[in-house]
DNA sequence: AGTGCCGGGCC
DNA sequence: GGCCCGGCACT
């Protein structure tokens, strides 16, 4: 409704960037004072031209045409065909029609190559003037697309933020993510080395810390407790204690959803211009992703749909390897990752962002695998069984090793060891140790974890059947752990079902009076948690 | 089709 | 509150 969000003010107070005095090195980063309009045709801009009054980051004050700002904008660092998340969509205003004059038009005129599916500049330059810290990264992006049918869409602050002197494109941002995570990972589950810090890779840390002040931010808390709550606990979520929107809310790739604003309304709130509510959105329980292999390989950013595919990149390409897709030794899966999106228009950006070129701050590929980085062979020859935890399985370096695996072992054994104590109704299984119960208890969908700690790994030595997905699995949990920064932790995005078996399977319906109360009534198990 | 459980309604 | 259940996400 009353978007209205003011037709394109003046650029005032927005960051801007111009030419370096000297003429050459890097722009200036400065803030527009003032803006004046004159009358001149001339070149490109059409019939008037702006000239900004800028107050450069050096105290000093200058004036640029339109035209030397604009420069300084499509220098920007990152040249990323990005295309993000920008949400837009227009409601009342938005669209291009309005604005005319300023930055937008500069931008275009060099930025859009790239990306086709990019949002309306305008929106950028709605942004930006709000003064405070941009982010979307989003500067160059076409406007000349039609872009009719995403403006008819409400039109949500993107959820990637960017500093302004960050000097990484966005793909190189979301590179850095999936290899940060990795790295994350398998620091932080080691018990070895528990600090964060990653040495090393401070470039890695720096963009983490960014994003996770800008970027995300995943707001997501659900009330993971029992169903007769203590109320939500909300740790230091500085932002409105707004109505649990997205338990999913971040996935890596994550962007503005179709919908709400879900994962940056924080951010929304501060740039002060949140138009738009949360609409309806009755239960949002909704999940369809779709699962993408990006190369982690360094500049390599491609995006495949199968794992198969990205595999066979990696082999090929960059592992120097030539034989078909099944024989594999399992060394890709350290070079690449699988991210996860919803829905198509996220899938886009992706796609369109994967043409990577090579530029500054080359991304740190898989840690662990740092030193074997040339194009090594088998050499723990562990045989094919990409069955594990991508990395941290025939891996050299001995922490990560024994990290992951270490987590999942200990976790899964939680997990069993909650629910094999109970008392099966059933037979009285006379001597039934150990072994028989958990011989009982095995799902035998998950079971890459159980039977590990119960008999040796011959089980998929052989030839996994199916790989890709367990892999899957894998990754995406692995993600979500770390995504979700140290304090949501207690809420994963989602509650993987199935797991455990509560009451009712437990018991059955026959013995329904044997359920836990929460269970009886239909709320979450208390007996059994996860 | 079955399970887990959220959101709600009724008392 | 206790209790029940519609309905949905997920398997
Ligand atoms: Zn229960």
């Amino acid at each position: 409704m009353h978007t209205r969000r003011l037709v394109k003010r003046s650029t005032l107070g927005s960051r801007v960037y111009a030419p370096s005095p000297t003429g050459d090195g890097a722009p200036l980063t400065g803030v527009v004072q003032a803006v004046r309009q004159q009358e001149n045709r001339d070149v490109s801009a059409g019939a008037r031209r702006h000239v900004y009054t800028v107050l450069m980051q050096d105290g000093s004050v200058k004036e640029f045409s339109e035209d030397e700002i604009a420069a300084g904008f499509s220098q920007t660092p990152g040249k990323g065909p990005l295309k993000s998340s920008l949400k837009s969509s227009g409601n009342s205003r938005v669209d291009g029609t309005a604005s005319q004059g300023q930055t937008t038009e500069a931008q275009k005129g060099e930025a859009d190559p790239l990306s086709p599916e990019a949002v309306e500049g305008d929106r950028v330059a709605d942004v930006r003037k709000t003064g405070r810290s941009l982010e979307c990264p989003e500067r160059e992006k076409d406007h000349t697309r039609s872009v009719s049918l995403l403006e008819q869409k409400r039109k949500v602050v993107s959820s990637s933020i960017d500093v302004p002197h960050a000097r990484k494109s966005e793909e190189e941002v979301d590179m850095d993510k999936v290899t940060a995570a990795m790295v994350l990972t398998s620091l932080s589950t080691s018990p070895l080395v528990r600090s964060p810090p990653v040495k090393g890779t401070e470039g890695v840390n720096g963009w983490w810390k960014d994003s996770s002040v800008g970027c995300f931010t995943p707001s997501s808390h659900s009330s993971s407790g029992y169903w007769s709550w203590s109320g939500p606990s909300d740790q230091s979520n500085p932002s409105t204690p707004s109505p649990p929107l997205s338990a999913d809310s971040f996935k890596p790739f994550r962007t503005a959803a179709a919908h709400g604003p879900p994962p940056d309304d924080a951010i929304d709130d501060q740039d002060g211009s949140s138009l738009l509510f949360d609409e309806p959105i009755p239960r949002k329980r909704k999940n369809s992703m779709k699962v993408m292999f990006k190369c982690l390989w360094k500049n390599c950013g491609k995006v495949l749909s199968t794992a198969a595919g990205i595999q066979r990149h990696i082999r090929t390409i960059h592992l120097g390897r030539n034989w078909d897709s099944d024989c594999s030794d399992g060394e890709e899966d350290f070079y690449y990752s699988e991210i996860k999106l919803n829905t198509d228009s996220v899938a886009d950006g992706l796609s369109s962002l994967s043409p990577v070129s090579p530029s500054v701050l080359s991304p740190v590929p898989p840690p662990h695998n740092h030193h074997k980085r040339p194009p090594a062979e088998s050499g723990n020859k562990t045989n094919g069984n990409k069955e594990n935890y991508s990395h941290a399985h025939s891996n050299t370096t001995p922490l990560s090793r024994s990290a992951p695996s270490a987590l999942y072992l200990i976790h899964s054994d939680h997990a069993y060891q909650a629910t094999a104590p109970v008392t099966i109704p059933s037979t009285g299984s006379a001597s039934g140790p150990d072994s028989t119960t958990s011989v009982l208890f095995t799902p035998t969908s998950n079971s890459n974890f159980s039977i590990s700690w119960q008999s040796p790994p011959v089980t998929f030595t052989g030839t996994a059947a199916s790989p890709t997905q367990s892999c899957k699995e894998q990754r995406s949990q692995t993600l979500s752990v770390l995504s979700s920064p140290p304090r949501a932790s207690g809420s994963l995005s989602r509650k993987s079902r199935g797991e455990g078996r509560k009451c009712r399977k437990v018991y059955g319906m026959e013995n329904r009076d044997m359920w836990c109360t929460a269970c009886r009534w239909k709320k979450a198990c208390q007996r059994f948690t996860d």
